[in-house]
DNA sequence: ACTTCAGCAGTTTTT
DNA sequence: CTGCTGAAGT
């Protein structure tokens, strides 16, 4: 299909969304009104209707899943070379290959460590250690602090000179420290990934001008989750041009409490007045009473920038209300609903969703489905990443290619075992400080007899040697063959198994270990032809979870989906139900006490607009919390759904004919006004 | 070094 | 009422 008829299918709006390249544009678009076939077509058209090179375009997602899926649509529209060099990545994978291009000027050495945020709470927990008796929620706040601090484009220094009050003077030096001791392991943190680039590129002309080069044009999906220095650094690059287009919707912005500012949108049409804004208002994706529903609900929020959704999909079922007795009642009305539903509508397992607030949620629900057999998915849960031996392993990758990353060092010394304990590591610790190298490093020493028992430094020794063999034999060939050879010498497995309940746990283990370096191979073989890559970025990239996933998100199995609010953002299913639709929970007791409600709002909007086809909003009467019976009040958020579109199930106050009447009467009001 | 126990917190979490 | 973390005990 060439560009034109690609064009063609598209509405007004959209059309002049992808047309208009000769400025600053912003495209509000409502859910469901496809604005990824906004971006992916005008990647197209940049190429082929206007002649630019897609090594000049950057299209930046916020999540790998979302690049992923966007690489494949682009891919799809531009054929053979023509997409050759396009940038499709995450907002940190931009910034990890700015920071890998400009390591020198940066100071760092080549093959870093990207630090995970369990990593940087180890670092922040030694650094705190010292200072005073520490609390898990102490070192939770200062971590939080400096995140927030590093995404406000906040140094240390500013940090420090406009502390408030003592714990935030207290959390600024802990900040100063911090990054220290990261230079000084060779690593960066996730927020590094964008501040780095910020600070480098607005204090290093040559820099910056080596960077605008390279970037003419840029795409931003989900704008309005950017923080300040992610808009910085799109700002930075694209100031001169003013050459971009980012898709964004206030109304879906629900992670401004991880520092995301959805007034970015506002800002960007005052740092540039050119700015053109187009609205996309159609929505493909849901019936015109699931659409009014959602729209009447945001009108509580404050807009900047008004918007209406609107569908031609037809009317649609009203939106069901179903109170229960309680908690559990109503995890059994949503698991027996489902099981009944799914022959009645003739749908798979994988159409129905079920949304709530807070993870803890789920677990009756899953009671519920076991016990009726019902296939499930469960998003979160404990992520590849977090598995102990995957730690592991990413520990011995990260100490081969960088032998400063004291932290990589510490897990893995005496794993699996090698008799080295606490004390020998303290004392090696305390060489290493004061001749301020690194553990590893350290171990090299020959003065290390001096301070070390023969036995401790034979051991350390051996372990020495182990990983110098190892790195060896990477650089000479073949790099994943002497990883894989690596965990077969030291013999891992037999590790995994004492350490395991069961052999075939231990199997699990270490087959995931094999998967990971497999997933490190082929990212690897992807790259290649392509930019440099070698075993460094792969490993770094891995940190990312750019790699992983791609497995998890294969296994597409007829599954009834269970997600929490935040994770269904960008999602759809024919038939959805959100649960808890009650005051403390949804709105969240935190959020009303917070005064942040708009945020909650929204994210019931983003579960309302998840629904194709049908919607269903349930409650209890009363719940279970803290082991005590609590009575629940209804949301606020269903006072302000449009009335006539509802239907109420197991109200309290018994519903008079009256109001049943008027409700019928609302409804053909509603109509009118909708085909009006 | 591994297990057990007490105490405490208890939203959401793209990277 | 859980489920987890950190510390203490064997």
């Amino acid at each position: 299909m060439s560009i034109q008829q690609r064009l063609a299918k598209l509405n007004p709006r959209q059309q002049e969304a992808v047309r208009y390249i000769d400025g600053p544009c912003l495209v509000l678009a409502g859910a469901g009104s496809g604005k990824t076939s906004v971006i992916t077509t005008k990647i197209a058209y940049l190429v082929q209707e206007c002649g630019m090179s897609a090594r000049k375009i950057a299209a930046v997602t916020f999540t790998n899943k979302a690049a992923r899926e966007m690489k494949e649509r682009v891919g799809q529209l531009l054929k053979g070379r023509e997409g050759h060099g396009l940038t499709v990545s995450t907002f940190h994978t931009l910034g990890l290959n700015i920071i890998r291009g400009e390591l020198r000027t940066l100071g760092y050495k080549p093959g870093f460590s990207l630090f995970d945020p369990e990593d940087a709470k180890a670092l922040l927990r030694d650094l705190m250690q010292k200072d005073a008796q520490i609390d898990a929620e102490q070192i939770n706040r200062v971590q939080h602090q400096i995140s927030t601090w590093k995404n406000d484009l906040v140094l240390p220094g500013q940090a420090m000179s406009h502390a408030a009050d003592d714990d935030e003077q207290f959390a600024a030096r802990v900040y100063e420290a911090y990054n220290r001791h990261l230079k000084a392991y060779n690593a960066v943190d996730f927020d590094d990934l964008i501040l780095l680039p910020v600070v480098l590129l607005s204090s290093d002309a040559e820099a910056l001008a080596r960077w605008r080069r390279k970037i003419h044009y840029m795409l931003v999906d989900e704008y309005q989750d950017t923080n300040i220095s992610q808009y910085q650094l799109v700002q930075l690059l694209m100031a001169e041009r003013a050459t971009f287009t980012v898709v964004g919707d206030d109304d879906q912005s629900i992670y401004a409490w991880r520092g995301a500012r959805p007034e970015n949108l506002v800002t960007l049409g005052e740092d540039f007045p050119r700015l053109k804004v187009i609205k996309l208002e159609q929505n493909y994706r849901s019936t015109g009473i699931i659409l009014r529903a959602a729209n009447t609900l945001i009108s509580n929020n404050p807009h900047v920038y008004e918007k209406a959704l609107w569908s031609d999909k037809g009317i649609g079922a009203p939106i069901r209300i179903v109170v229960n007795r309680h908690e559990e009642a109503e995890a059994e009305r949503v698991a027996s609903e489902i099981l009944t539903r799914r022959i009645k509508e003739s749908a798979t397992w994988r159409d129905f969703a079920v949304l709530y607030r807070g993870n803890f949620q789920a677990r009756l629900l899953e009671l519920k489905l076991q016990h009726y057999q019902v296939p499930y998915k469960l998003s979160g849960g404990t992520s590849f990443f977090s598995r102990n031996e995957i730690k592991d392993a990413m520990a011995y990758l990260r100490l081969l290619i960088n032998p400063g990353d004291d932290n990589a060092f510490l897990r893995i010394v005496n794993v699996p075992r090698r008799e080295i304990g606490p004390g020998t590591l303290e004392k090696l610790a305390n060489y290493a400080t004061e001749r301020g190298e690194s553990l590893f490093a350290a171990c090299h020493e020959l003065g290390l007899s001096q301070v070390l028992p023969e036995r401790a430094v034979e051991r350390l020794g051996r372990f020495t040697r182990f990983i110098d063999g190892v790195r060896r034999r990477m650089d000479q060939g073949h790099a994943l063959g002497a990883l894989r050879e690596m965990f077969r010498d030291m013999d891992y497995e037999a590790w995994l198994h004492q350490n395991a309940s069961a052999p075939t746990v231990a199997e699990r283990r270490m087959a995931n270990v094999w998967t990971l370096l497999d997933q490190l191979e082929k990212s690897m073989e992807r790259e290649e032809g392509e930019e440099t890559d070698d075993v460094e970025s792969a490993i770094s990239r891995l940190v990312l979870r750019d790699i992983l996933e791609q497995q998890a998100e294969e296994d597409d199995s007829d599954r009834v989906q269970l997600l929490t609010l935040h994770a269904a953002k960008g999602l759809e299913f024919p038939h959805v139900y959100v649960m808890g639709l009650e005051e403390e929970l949804l709105p969240h007791r935190n959020a009303i006490e917070a005064g942040t409600i708009e945020e909650e709002r929204r994210l019931a909007y983003v579960g309302i607009t998840r629904a194709r086809q049908t919607l269903t909003l349930t409650l209890a009467r009363q719940r279970k919390a803290y082991g005590e019976l609590m009575d629940c009040t209804p949301s606020r958020f269903l006072d302000e759904l449009p009335e006539a579109d509802l239907d109420w199930e197991g109200r309290a106050d018994k519903e008079d004919p009256e109001k049943k009447q008027a409700r019928g009467k609302d409804a053909i009001a509603g109509l009118r006004s909708l085909l009006g």
